[in-house]
DNA sequence: AATGAATGAGAGTTCATTCAT
DNA sequence: AATGAATGAACTCTCATTCAT
């Protein structure tokens, strides 16, 4: 490996520790919490380092954003070889909300987060989303096909897909169940949600 | 008017006022940058005299949120006069969904907002939730009865409902619609997400 | 009773009640607690209200230590019937032991609390300091006719028995004795202090 | 000097110069005066500044404390080798009248202010009053075996000793002579002081 | 006699960021 | 490559006091 080689992996090395300790915060304090001289002290570098692999605070949430969509698209693809479409569908549905559950800080980050308007003005930031609802919208396709959802829009279904999971992911993290319900009883309601879902489809 | 009539009504006046410039602010520039120092700007008035009018940051927040529900609740009593259940439901949640539009601010702070933990314990926030969340399962269990669902949960009914639309509510409030969409185009992004829910309840 | 007969009454009883309320502040919160906001609240006039009877802030507290100096000179008072000047100068040193522990807010305020140098400028406030001092030289006096205390000067005596009596009772107010001591055990430190004291008069 | 030594130094400048700032405010307008805004002020330089020195506000006060205590550690060292066990206790009583006087900042916060109940809690401060109380009681211990204070507990009197100093010290530093005292006949009201104590000892 | 309304000054603290080294 | 030093701006909140009514 070559100087230049190393430098290169070191440099991708420290950014995502500071993007590990980023998250880290997130789950620990909550999204405010994040603040540079705190992701320094986890890794223990001074804050102005920090300043030597990201341009600004703005800059890091980005990038968690995106490895967020990185790690959304992994749960996704797998979930592609079930081959009935309509199946596809809710597995598709279901892994969305596995991934929306197991990893609240990156999902809020993602989808809930008031990113501050410099945030979208600085980076495109929906490259990934595309990807991920064009993989949607052809699942859709393909049921629509199979002779589900007959007479509608392909995108229109997509979309209202993606409210269903969406909206419930965001009730449970951002905590507006109406009675408080316990972290194991919240795949349960993930579940019967689903089936409800399931029922009206023919 | 006698004169502690017209001191109430002052009085009232001032903490709607603070209410005003506190719900432009966070129209302006996002719930973060609501600070007692910028609304006292906006008002004209020194920050301490916002301290007459309000305990703390917490109780102008807590009222926001209470206005809301307020509003919220109007909008589904309009909605009651509908005879079919079906179609009342459906009413109701092109109603919620008419709040959370023309309303956003409103329905960020009542719906999305990660509120501060002080926040929940010191008022007893949720008691609205409540009331229109019971609204809602009542309509269900009217559906159910005329023959809609069968064979499903009122309450996990209802919770699918209200997680479709607040899904919806949330993508467009917090802008992670997949292309731009113009504000003109949002009320047809509404309009053909109902209409496809609408296809299929049978 | 006359109208201005009522009128100078109603004067000092709220005057008195404001300075009752000032004391039970500094008794439940400490000095620094003592605001005039909470003052009024404690009374349930308005703070501005306050202002009508006294001055300013300092007013008020120079009141409590003239309260403090009436209360004080009662227990004197009452010791002064002990026949024996040495025995009658141990009982006064009891007295005045028993006066600062129950009384520890006047206590402070009289003889501990940094007064800000507005207050010693505004009202000559050791008058009755004086008073209570001349007293105490009295009773010194008595002694040496009495022959103790043989070739001192009374004065010199008398201010170091203050000295004593005032050591004991500032380290207890303020906290500082090395071991913490509970309560009931206060009463056993005073009295082994002046029993040792007693030791080493002849 | 090294890089790192000269760091180290420089750091511990600043510290100082905080800790002097604060002292120096301390004497010309109280305690309570006592603002990391002042202190800022003072060394010119901006308050988020002190803040990379010390934690926070008691962090400062309690440096304070300490300084005095090893301040006044020094002043009873001095003193040992002063061989006739009372003559020593003697000679202990004036270096620590001798240390109040001339540090009365320093005394004033060891001894007098009331402390916020934090400072108690985060810093256990009471080891270095251990330390110089201990030191009084061996010396009385040695005095009971010369056989003076017979029949007395070493303890109890220790805690008298203390007292009467403390006493002299707080009356003065306090501002509770009766007399206006000029600073200059201090020095003679606590040598005619320690006089009169002593002629009671035998 | 009483008070509601208002304020300016000030408190401690945290933050993102810059820059010389 | 890393960092120590520094800062300005911002935050919420409390206070004594004044003044018109």
């Amino acid at each position: 490996m070559g100087i230049a080689e190393r430098r290169t992996k070191q440099k991708a090395e420290m950014k995502q520790a500071v993007l590990n300790a980023a998250l880290s915060l997130f789950i620990d304090e909550g999204y405010e919490s994040i603040s540079i001289r705190k992701i320094a002290e986890r890794i223990e570098y001074s804050p102005s380092t920090i300043y030597l692999y990201f341009k600004d605070k703005d800059e890091i949430l980005f990038n968690l954003h995106d490895l967020g969509f990185e790690a959304l698209y992994k749960h996704q693809l797998e979930v592609q070889s079930v081959p009935d479409p309509l199946e596809r569908m809710m597995a598709h549905g279901r892994a969305y909300l596995k991934f929306a559950i197991e990893h609240q800080e990156y999902y809020d980050i993602m989808f809930i987060v008031r990113s501050p308007s410099k945030f979208i003005e600085k980076y495109n930031h929906w490259d990934s989303g595309d990807r991920a609802f064009g993989l949607l919208t052809k699942n859709v396709r393909e049921c629509i096909d199979a002779g589900y959802f007959k007479g509608q829009n392909s995108e229109s279904v997509a979309f209202l897909l993606w409210s269903v999971v969406h909206g419930i992911a965001s009730l449970i993290i951002r905590k507006r169940l109406i009675l408080p319900v316990s972290d194991s009883s919240i795949s349960v309601l993930v579940e019967e949600s689903m089936k409800v879902f399931r029922s009206l489809i023919r």
